[in-house]
DNA sequence: TATTGTTATACTCTATAACTATA
DNA sequence: TATAGTTATAGAGTATAACAATA
């Protein structure tokens, strides 16, 4: 468990320093990260209360939009712009500091890496409340 | 790297919910955890300003005591009381759900996982600022 | 002078509850 | 009536800067 617990906290650490770098908090990185993907509904992806978005949207400004839905006019789709798309890649770039750790392993390493983290935590199913 | 980092995400995700279950928040129990050893000095091991340390033993109350150094003044060296102690047995005991997933592992697969973890993050010297 | 801990201040993240506008 | 998003509010965690006591 210690060893786990390092592992946790250093790879939060490398986040939140690369995410620093490029003027944004953790939370705001991981955000931002997900929205590559144009946000399946709404962001119970976080693991946080739906009262949080609001907030954490405005605070990344032009690096996000609000896009009225057009099925359902109480939606509300979070984007990323080209300025937020252009802060995830150099974030992720700078997490090759991170990356290369994994790519100093054998393959073989890579895979039973993998593996074991899956069995871990198999199920990424973060609940709201 | 996702894989990694939902890993990491999962982990904290257990320890969170074990603290919320005995009244603590996540960086009140890691507080805590650290604290069974006496503190060697004060708590660049949190990976946070000096200043936070403060409001976090005041918000951590009973559970921790302030005591004077007899050898120099102006340190307070941070103690867990025997109630701090006992909360952080139970949410030891509540991360044992985690562990199982361990536990489950073969006693190779740990062996690899602890050696290749500690590739990935071989120092846990989490510098202040 | 330098260091330890504190206070004051400000910002981010978080949840709960009440509200709006849609459905 | 129920749902999506917002607002208001409160508490926790964080850093910076200024300060007191001690070294």
């Amino acid at each position: 468990m210690e060893r786990l617990a390092r592992a946790a906290a250093g790879y939060y650490r490398d986040l939140t320093a690369a995410a620093a770098r490029h003027g944004l908090t953790m939370t705001q990185a991981k955000m931002l990260i997900l929205l590559r993907q144009p946000l399946p509904a709404l962001a119970g992806r976080l693991a946080c209360d739906a009262s949080n978005i609001t907030g954490l949207v405005d605070r990344l400004e032009a690096r996000v939009s609000r896009e009225a839905d057009t099925a359902d006019r109480r939606i509300k789709n979070v984007v990323a712009t080209e300025e937020g798309r252009e802060a995830v890649r150099l974030v992720r770039a700078d997490m090759r500091g991170t990356s290369e750790a994994f790519a100093r392993l054998d393959e073989e390493g890579r895979r039973t890496l993998y593996e074991l983290l899956g069995r871990l935590h198999p199920e990424d199913t973060q609940k709201t409340t």
